[in-house]
RNA sequence: GGGGCUGUAGCUCAGGGGGAGAGCGCUUGACUCACAUUCAAGAGGCCCAGGGUUCAAAUCCCUGCAGCCCCA
């Protein structure tokens, strides 16, 4: 075969190629086989809102590693794609692109604004789509969803008349936040809390009907119009004899209550708070209680209500202006202090969310929860690493009502229609006329569902749910979930509620949470800072193997991570180098037929394919732990450390020696390292592994590396003897370049080498002496019998009870190899200190295991034999130099 | 206020009860027949501080300090 192969990997060249060559051969397509185990993942739909970050990439990244290799496994494997409509976040979209161009929605209308965003949405969607592609990710796209098509949409009226009908979907006046941009209702989890220098005002309301006045303290001055009371502790003996009378509210002049609740903290401020129900929400619990009036002070937009007098009309932030002064004036204004307190912000917007009352839908959410919160502690839905149960469980414990309806147009409207007679019907069809008084004018609920509610049926919904299909039957429950920790209480804990409550089974048996990518500096990518980096960007440069590689690299379980340049050199730099071995062994394999390993294996190839072993062992059992970056990592070692360093420059003698049959015993080890490497890589870098592995000659009629066989440790693979020889080699090369660069020798300079060692090593050294020649440039090896007298003219170098000597006839610089073997001799006499005290412990001796004080005395013993050899020749230098 | 994470080489971070690791950066040398996106060698760290458990702690536990995050 001819080799064709560039010097330099051009991942642009080979990976569009690759991507469409598996979608024709269909390999991802999930073949859906009854009896074979099945391992599914549901993609976290990314929204239609823009183009895919690199938190997308990462999460994408992450599940088609462990897609690709448990369909390697032989695992029936399906991911199934999909996207999100994302509601809140398309819809602003969309209103911006039309304010652009001069509109409103309102302008539009509801069905022609629909049309836009159904228009954004396809561009989007083949956006995200064709990013998705260019990643590599081998989902089966003949299975993608849409939140808002046809089968989620049956899907979600489905849930929410059942809802309904049990009574845990409910509509109401409750306190909501309130998007005064959005113009919508957003449930407590959309609300970002930030730490503001604030003021906080004190105000005197005057007694009515008694002498005096309470001062209520707020950091909020502009709401006190619409109070309908002042609470105090029930135990404030300060308050005692006023609870029950009344208060002047100033600027409305009004007269209020002053009442008594528990809820009120004695200790801070003056003790007495003013309770505005329909704009706080701890007011609104205590206004129920105590049977108050709910006066709005703020309407939707944000700015003061008709009903407020000369403030109506006035935006929320000028009034409160305009209340302190005219509370100054009237000498009402007792003091204003610095204050820091929380402010909500919209998720969406990051305007200041308004707590308002309002007509909402809410689902009940502790019936839900209960069930939820047994199968995570009964470790039935497993979070890894598993310290993220602890969010989970902390958010479920502590739930509240979810305010499901959207004051929006894009999204998934309320099943719900009103009769003229006041009759609410909820039902699966649409209904034509009211069941109670056979009216036909009915109108549906104006409001869409939360985002949220549709993607909460996501795991069983994407499968064909409420029909029972056969890809639900043979794939549900899916397998694992990979998501970033900011959503767990979004969408996760939502999953499990929710396909408790309609699958009665788990949505996914794990959890595999990952943290954010920053940017260089460890901050948030955003918008607004600019200092995002795109994934295609990347990836043109890069290509993608290499894009994925380091964000897998980088990353480690659950935390965040640094996006930075020098990684992503790194890994495009580990691309060329399986790209230039490869090279190397293509090169060598001309009339190469592969016909499994030779039983005739020597010291090298025993100690690559040994390592290779442990290797497939430790990269499985990290994959199976979702340890992504280490498993990574283990598979660049090997391949750069050991294959590459060490066994290619050692079958190089081989190769270019003169027997045949060393020919090609290497060659076949060669090729079955490579191969093998090839598939321990291709989840992690698909493309180049593809690539490379076409190349490959074979004789079983295997079609693709994608759809090929997992590597499994073999213990006819195993040998310690071979493992314990090299390394002992490999000590005796590094020891033999590194006296040579104490001298600054280049590579081109070959200096013979002295040994002389026990007898249990000659054998070896004696074999492996054309590798110590051509991995340390070194032109002859001597061998020193047992008395033979040392060279005295040498550097020297110790292995284990190996002695090297560097024979430098008179260029021998004698104090300053003294004053390195001195140094040498420290460290050595540090360690044995150390070695010999814990050996003189008797508690170590009794309670340490036997391996460990085995190896303390191995140690011990070598340390020793070191220590004597450094002594002697030390005393032999400084004969010489007299020094 | 409640909960969590992080603190290891100049930088970014792995690791983790018994001899301190990687990549990048730095220093020195080399265009060695796969690769200079390379190769070889080197310098550099009381593993945040204090206490506890243990024969043994960078590792486990507690406290503190510093930074970050989530929830109310």
């Amino acid at each position: 075969m001819t080799i064709n192969l560039l010097p330099v990997y051009e991942p642009e060249k080979v990976e569009d190629k690759i991507y469409q060559f598996w979608l024709e051969k269909n390999y991802f397509k999930a073949p859906r086989e009854e009896g074979k185990r099945t391992f599914m993942i549901v993609i976290p739909p990314p929204n239609v809102t823009g183009s895919l970050h690199m938190g997308h990439a990462l999460n994408n990244t992450i599940q088609d590693v462990i897609i690709r290799w448990r369909r390697m496994q032989g695992y029936d494997t399906l991911w199934l794609p999909g996207t999100d409509h994302a509601g809140i976040a398309t819809q602003n979209k969309v209103e911006e692109h039309l304010a652009s161009e001069g509109f409103s929605r309102h302008d539009l209308g509801r069905e022609k604004f629909l049309e836009r965003a159904w228009k954004w949405k396809e561009e989007y969607h083949g956006r995200i789509l064709q990013q998705l592609h260019k990643l590599g990710v081998s989902c089966d796209w003949s299975r993608e969803r849409f939140t808002m098509d046809d089968g989620c949409s049956r899907a979600v009226r489905e849930v929410f008349v059942s809802l309904y009908e049990q009574g845990l979907i409910y509509r109401g006046d409750y306190m909501i936040n309130w998007c005064p941009r959005c113009h919508t209702a957003i449930s407590d989890i959309e609300v970002e809390h930030e730490e503001k220098a604030s003021t906080l005002t004190h105000i005197r309301y005057p007694g009515v009907d008694w002498d005096g006045f309470i001062v209520v303290a707020t950091t909020r001055p502009e709401t006190m119009l619409g109070d309908t009371a002042v609470a105090v502790h029930p135990e404030d003996r300060r308050y005692l004899g006023l609870v029950g009378k009344k208060v002047f509210l100033p600027l409305m002049n009004r007269e209020i209550p002053i009442i008594a609740d528990e809820y009120v903290d004695p200790s801070f401020g003056s003790g007495a708070v003013k309770i505005t129900p329909a704009h706080d929400p701890n007011d609104f619990e205590i206004g129920r209680r105590h049977g108050l009036e709910t006066i709005r002070a703020i309407g939707n937009g944000g700015t003061m209500t008709p009903e407020m007098g000369k403030y109506a009309g006035m935006d929320r932030y000028e009034a409160r202006r305009q209340v302190v002064s005219d509370l100054e004036k009237l000498g009402l204004l007792e003091k204003i202090d610095d204050y820091t307190h929380s402010v909500g912000h919209c998720q969406r917007c990051k305007t200041e969310i308004e707590p308002l009352v309002s007509r909402q839908w809410f689902v009940k959410m502790k019936p839900l929860a209960e069930p939820a919160i047994k199968v995570v502690k009964e470790e039935k839905t497993r979070f890894v690493p598993e310290r993220f149960t602890r969010t989970y469980l902390n958010w479920m414990e502590n739930i509240r009502d979810w305010c499901i309806s959207r004051q929006i147009w894009w999204g998934h409207r309320i099943p719900a229609w009103y009769c003229p007679c006041g009759k609410v019907i909820v039902s699966r069809e649409d209904p034509a006329v009211c069941p109670s008084c056979g009216k036909t004018d009915l109108e549906q609920d104006p409001d869409v569902l939360d985002t949220w509610f549709s993607s909460a049926l996501w795991p069983f919904s994407t499968l064909g749910w409420p029909e029972i299909t056969p890809d639900l039957q043979h794939y549900f429950p899916t397998s694992v979930l990979v998501t970033g920790y900011d959503i767990i209480s979004f969408w996760v804990a939502r999953m499990i509620f929710m396909s408790l409550e309609f699958m009665k089974d788990i949505p996914f048996t794990e959890v595999c949470v990952h943290g954010l990518v920053r940017d260089a500096l460890g901050r948030k990518m955003s918008k607004s800072l600019g200092n995002g980096v795109d994934p295609l960007e990347v990836i043109e440069q890069f290509g993608a193997d290499t894009l994925r590689f380091t964000l897998i690299t980088g990353q480690a379980p659950g935390n965040d991570q640094r996006f930075r340049y020098e990684n992503v050199e790194a890994s495009r730099n580990f691309s060329n180098k399986i790209w230039n071995a490869s090279r190397y062994v293509l090169m060598n394999l001309e009339g190469f037929q592969p016909s499994g390993l030779p039983g005739d294996l020597n010291r090298h190839d025993r100690w690559i394919l040994d390592r290779f072993n442990q290797v497939v062992g430790k990269t499985t059992l990290l994959l199976e732990q979702y340890e992504l970056g280490e498993a990574a990592r283990t598979v660049y070692d090997f391949i750069w450390g050991d294959f590459c360093d060490w066994y290619i420059e050692l079958s190089k003698v081989y190769l270019y020696g003169k027997e045949e049959e060393e020919k090609e015993r290497t060659k076949a080890v060669l090729y079955y390292v490579l191969e093998g490497s090839l598939r321990l890589l291709h989840p992690f870098m698909p493309f180049i592994s593809e690539e490379i592995w076409q190349h490959l000659p074979r004789s079983t009629p295997k079609e693709a590396l994608v759809i090929s066989s997992w590597p499994q440790p073999e213990d006819n693979l195993v040998d310690q003897q071979a493992r314990r020889e090299m390394e002992l080699v490999m000590e005796v090369i590094r020891a033999i370049r590194n006296l040579r660069s104490e001298i600054g020798l280049t590579t081109g300079q070959k200096t013979p080498i002295i040994l002389r060692a026990p007898r249990e090593f000659l054998t070896l050294l004696h074999q492996e002496q054309p590798f110590l020649e051509k991995l340390a440039w070194v032109e002859r090896v001597a061998f020193l019998q047992n008395m033979e007298e040392k060279p005295s003219q040498a550097l020297t170098a110790l292995v284990d009870e190996i002695e090297i000597y560097l024979p430098l006839e008179g260029v021998i610089d004698l104090p300053q190899e003294i004053a390195r073997l001195e140094k040498e001799l420290q460290g050595v006499e540090k360690d044995l200190a150390r070695t010999a005290a814990k050996l003189a412990n008797e508690s170590f001796r009794h309670k340490a295991p036997a391996d460990v004080i085995e190896k303390e005395r191995n140690k011990k013993e070598e340390l020793g034999a070191k220590r004597e050899k450094l002594v002697m020749r030390l005393v032999e230098l400084r004969k010489l130099g007299g020094a």
